[in-house]
DNA sequence: GAGATTTATGCAACTTCTTGCATAGTCCGT
DNA sequence: ACGGACTATGCAAGAAGTTGCATAAATCTC
């Protein structure tokens, strides 16, 4: 798994609690790597424990306190060993595809509700990549070059939001026909 | 989850055994839903327990005795029920991603030999996705009209699999340029 | 004839992820 | 002044999925 080296990544750019961690999370490598903040405290605790990472405890008055994470050399080697490491190719569990399959057993209202429902969703996911594409390329250039290859990744959810809009209308074409 | 759901529908078309749910899945669903022998067999049991399947055995000679699953009139409730609902939006967990990330790390020829590898499986898949659809194209009418609903789920895989490898050349252009 | 693959099912241990709960102060809007 | 969102961390139970192992005959391949 990869929620281990996630972390490890992310730490390894900038250390930090696990309340910003959920947060950086949310604003990048969320939209290809999820975790809810019970998970992101459970494995910073277990790779502590592994040595590969390090806290100290930062009081704060008028907040509470936090735990501030940083690579430890045995992390940081780690880090190297899993980035050459051959990655599995990804596996793909989608249930609306699953509902889709077996559509024929309920009627089409339902399935144009249940795509018009995931529509929008995608819709909203490639405004605000491509917002985030905007503000990648008004950087100027040394910076862009620091973001080339997070950037490569931001392309890979808008090519991939884009086909799954142009699929979905293939669908509606489809439900709509078939009346 | 609905490996549950993706076994009822499977069974609601046929009965089978475990071992030919494996196989079909490998055939068709699998493509957006996969499940080891060891969960679909777990499975199985679960949903026998819970009175949505009922199974009986068939003795063979020459052949390991099989289970035939099929759906009871609870399986079936269960199913309609199942695709009335909402589907909640896929999650993705995309380690090749991560890598790419975090990438500025290791070397570049190393994410190239990568993405090679990815874009060959992505490639495979997409020429095998494109064979099933000739098959089904070659159907005649009736016939096709019953595959109406799995032939956009394969639609989805094909056009999510040109989207890939399209992306995977803005990646190679990206990683040879920096050379 | 030896070795690999197919048919057929399953347990056990483990990792990964989800859901629900808990605590507790601060800041912001109305 | 009250409700809601934000900051910050975590436990516990359970669901879902993976990995490794086990059995055993039949058939296909070289």
């Amino acid at each position: 798994m990869s929620l281990k080296h996630a972390i490890l990544i992310l730490l390894e750019s900038e250390p930090g609690s696990g309340y910003d961690l959920v947060k950086r999370f949310k604003a990048g490598l969320g939209y290809f790597w999820n975790a809810k903040h019970q998970q992101v405290y459970l494995e910073l605790k277990k790779l502590s424990e592994a040595g590969w990472l390090a806290f100290e405890e930062e009081a704060q008055d008028s907040r509470p306190d936090k735990k501030i994470y940083r690579l430890t050399p045995a992390g940081h080697a780690e880090l190297l060993r899993w980035l050459s490491d051959p990655v599995a190719p990804n596996k793909i569990n989608d249930a609306l595809l699953v509902k889709l399959y077996g559509g024929s057993l309920t009627d089409e209202a339902n399935l144009r509700e249940e795509m018009a429902r995931h529509v929008a969703i995608h819709r909203k996911t490639l405004d605000s990549l491509l917002a985030i594409e905007r503000e990648l390329l008004a950087l100027p250039e040394a910076e862009r070059l620091a973001w080339r290859l997070p950037y490569l990744t931001l392309r890979r959810g808008i090519l991939g939001e884009q086909a799954w809009l142009a699929w979905a209308d293939e669908v509606a074409l489809a439900l709509r026909s078939a009346d």
